[in-house]
DNA sequence: GATGAATGAGAATTCATTCAT
DNA sequence: TATGAATGAATTCTCATTCAT
C-alpha cells in the first residue's frame, strides 16, 4: 500500500501537507508519552500541534485514525528483529543469539513503547484493525522462533505456542510503563530481560 | 477492609441500596464485555443499569470509582491460586501441579476478564492505585512461584524474574479478546495452555 | 398515537418538561415566521427558548424533529374544514358553502402558515415524513371535495383531480409570503380569494 | 442582460473560464435533484463539480449566486408557452389550445423542476431576488392567460384572479417531488394534467 | 432511596473564506 | 486559471454534575 497521497478533502498532498501530516501524528505520541489514553482529544492533539482544530480534519477523521497511522508506521520498522531470527542458532551460538533476540526486542519497545501499547490496547479490546495488524507484523515473528525452539529442542511438544508465550511475556512486561513489581527500577527492568533471556536458553537447550 | 456500608450521601445502605449499587457495578462490567473502555460513561452505565443519571451519584463519586469497586471485588477471590502453590510440589507431581495452576488461573480470568484487563489498563498507564492493587495481589503469588523454580532447579540464575515473565505469558495472553494468532479458536486458547503449562515444567525439572 | 410521554434520555416528562418541550416547538415556530428556514438552527432555536442548547438535546434530536412535531401537532386541527365539507352542497346554497370553504380554509393557513409551508417545503423536497403527514391529511380532504365536484357536476370526466388541482391551488397561494404578483397587498389576497371561489363555483355548477 | 463574460476576479473568461463557471452551475442543480436545499454547501458543489473549494470562489459569491445564476437561465426559455399563448383561442379550438398549454407547461417544469422550486422556494420566503424574477416572468404569462379566460367567458367576474390561482394550481402540482397523493405513479401525473386541462376548458367555455 | 429537570463546560465537527503559488 | 493549505468562527453535540422533589 502506497503512502497517503492524498487528504480528507481530496487534495493531492504537496511536501507541506505532508508534513502537516506527519506533525499531527507526532503531537499524538508526544501527548500519550504523559496523558492518559482515554483523555486524548483531537483539540488537544491540535493544539500540541500548534495547529487550528479544522486542521486536524484535513488530515484525519477522527483521534483513532492518527493512533491507526501511527501503529502501522511502526509496524513498518521491525526488521531488525527478523535479522537476528533468520541467523543460524545452535547450541553453541544459542546463548549469544537469545539476548541478541531479547536485546533488540527491548530496544523496539524502548523506540515504539506508545504506539505497541495502543495497538494492544485497542487490539485487546477487539478493535479488528488493530488486531489485524497486530497479527499481521507478529505471525512470522512468532512462526520463526517457533522453527528455532522446535528444531533446538525436539522434544517439546508445543514448540509454537511456546513461541506465542514467550512473545506475550516480552509484550507485557515490556508494556508496564514501571515495572513496579517491588517498586522498580532500571536496574529491575535489566534484571527482567535477563530472566527471559535465560528462560528461551533454557527452553532452548535443556 | 469492610464491605461499603454506607453511600456518598452518608445514608446507611438498606438491602436495596446495596442492590443498586451492585447493579452499577454489573452494568459497567457488562458494558465493557462489548463497547470500548475509553467510550465508558456516567450516563451510559446508568441507562444500562436502569436508574437515573442521578442514582449514580449517590454510590459512586465517577467512573473510575466504580471500576475500582470492581477489581478490588474480583481481587479477593483469588484464594485457590494460592492453595495450588501452598501445596508441595516435587519432580514427580510437578506436571499434575503445573497443569493444576495453569487451569485454575484461566478460570479465574475467565470469570473476571473484563476486571482484570481494567486493572491492567490503568496500572500499564501508570494509575497508581490499580498499579498498588496489581501489586498487592501479584506480590506473594510471584514469590510462591519464583520459589517453587528455585527449588526445583537450583541451576536457574533467574528464577524470580522467570517467575514474573510466566506470569506475565499469562496475563497477557489471558487477557486477549480472541486469540486471533492465526483466526484462533478455543482450540487455540486450549492449546496455548498446554504449550504454557509444558514450558513451565520444562523450566522446573529440566 | 399517545402523546409522547418520554423525554430522549428516556425520562417519564412531568408537566415542567412538557412545558419545556412546548416552549422548545414555539421557540422554532416564532423564529421560522422571520428568518429563513435553512438558517433555523438549534442554538437559535434554544436562545429563543431562553433554555441552554443542552436543554435542547433533552427534547429533540435535531431541528428536523422538533418541526416535525410541530407540524404534526398542526395536522390534528383541521377539523373545521371537515365539517364544512360534511355539510349537504346543493346547487342551491353551493355559493354560500364555497364561501365558506374557502374562508375556513384561509383561516387555518393563517393560523398554522409557518408548519403548513415547512411541510409542504420538506414533502416536496421528497422528506418521507412529511410527504406522508401531508397526505394522510389531504386524502380525506380530497376526496369529499372530489365528491362534490362529481355530485353537483356530473359531466366532468376527472372530478377527483380537479379537486386536487383546487386545492394546490389554494395551498400554493397561501403559501405565498406576499402575493406579489402585481406589488400584491392584502387587498389582493381577498380578491384572490373570491376568484377562487368564483372559479369553484363555477366548476361546480356551470 | 448579456452572459456574464468576466469572473469574479475581473478576469475576462474564455472557453475554459465559462466551462468551469457552467460545472459549478451544473453541479448544484445535479446536487438538489438529491439532497435536500438546506445542506447545499459551496464545499458539496465544488466537490460534486470535481473542482477545489478556491476555483468555486473565482465565478461565484456565495451559494445563492449560484443558483441565481440557474434559475435566471431557466427563466429565458419560456417562450414557447408565449406563443401558445399569443394564437388565437376560440370556443372552437379551445379544448387543443388548452391542452396544448398544459403540456408545454409540464415539460417545462420536467426540464426545470429543480430551478422552479429553488425560485419559489426563496420568493415564498420573501427573497426579493427571486419574488422578482418570479414576477417578471410570470406577469405577461398571467395577464394573457387572465385575458383569454376573460374573453371566452365574459361572465366571469374575476378572470385575472382565476388565471393566478390556475397558475398556482399548474405550478403546485409540477413542484411536487412526488406526486404522492395515493402512492402516485406517472400514470397519475398524466390524469393530473388530464384534470387540470378539463377544468380550465370548463372555465372557459361554460 | 430515587429521579426529573436543567445546564456549564468543553469537545467534536463543519464551513466559508483567504492567500500564496 | 486553478488549487493546496490553513483557519476563524460558529454550530452541533455530549457529559458530568447539581438540586429540588
Amino acid at each position: 500500500m502506497p503512502p497517503e497521497t492524498r487528504n480528507l478533502l481530496g487534495q493531492k498532498m504537496g511536501r507541506k501537507g505532508r508534513d502537516t501530516r506527519k506533525r499531527v501524528m507526532d503531537a499524538a505520541l508526544e501527548l500519550l508519552k504523559t496523558s492518559s489514553y482515554k483523555d486524548l482529544s483531537v483539540s488537544e492533539i491540535a493544539s500540541e500541534a500548534e495547529l487550528s482544530n479544522a486542521t486536524f480534519y484535513v488530515y484525519f477523521k477522527d483521534v483513532e485514525e492518527v493512533l491507526y497511522a501511527c501503529v502501522e508506521a511502526a509496524a513498518l520498522d521491525l526488521g531488525e528483529l527478523h535479522a537476528v531470527l533468520d541467523a543460524e542458532w545452535t547450541r553453541d551460538n544459542a546463548r549469544e543469539q537469545v539476548k541478541k533476540f531479547v536485546e533488540i526486542y527491548n530496544e523496539l519497545w524502548e523506540k515504539y513503547r506508545v504506539e505497541l501499547r495502543v495497538r494492544n490496547l485497542e487490539a485487546d479490546q477487539g478493535n479488528l484493525r488493530f488486531l489485524n495488524l497486530r497479527i499481521e507484523t507478529t505471525r512470522t515473528l512468532l512462526q520463526k522462533l517457533g522453527n528455532k525452539i522446535a528444531k533446538l529442542n525436539p522434544e517439546l511438544e508445543y514448540p509454537q505456542q511456546i513461541a506465542v508465550a514467550i512473545h506475550a511475556a516480552m509484550g507485557g512486561l515490556a508494556a508496564q510503563h514501571d515495572i513496579g513489581i517491588t517498586g522498580a527500577t532500571r536496574q529491575t527492568r535489566k534484571k527482567l530481560s535477563a530472566g527471559i533471556a535465560e528462560m528461551i536458553y533454557t527452553l532452548l537447550v535443556k
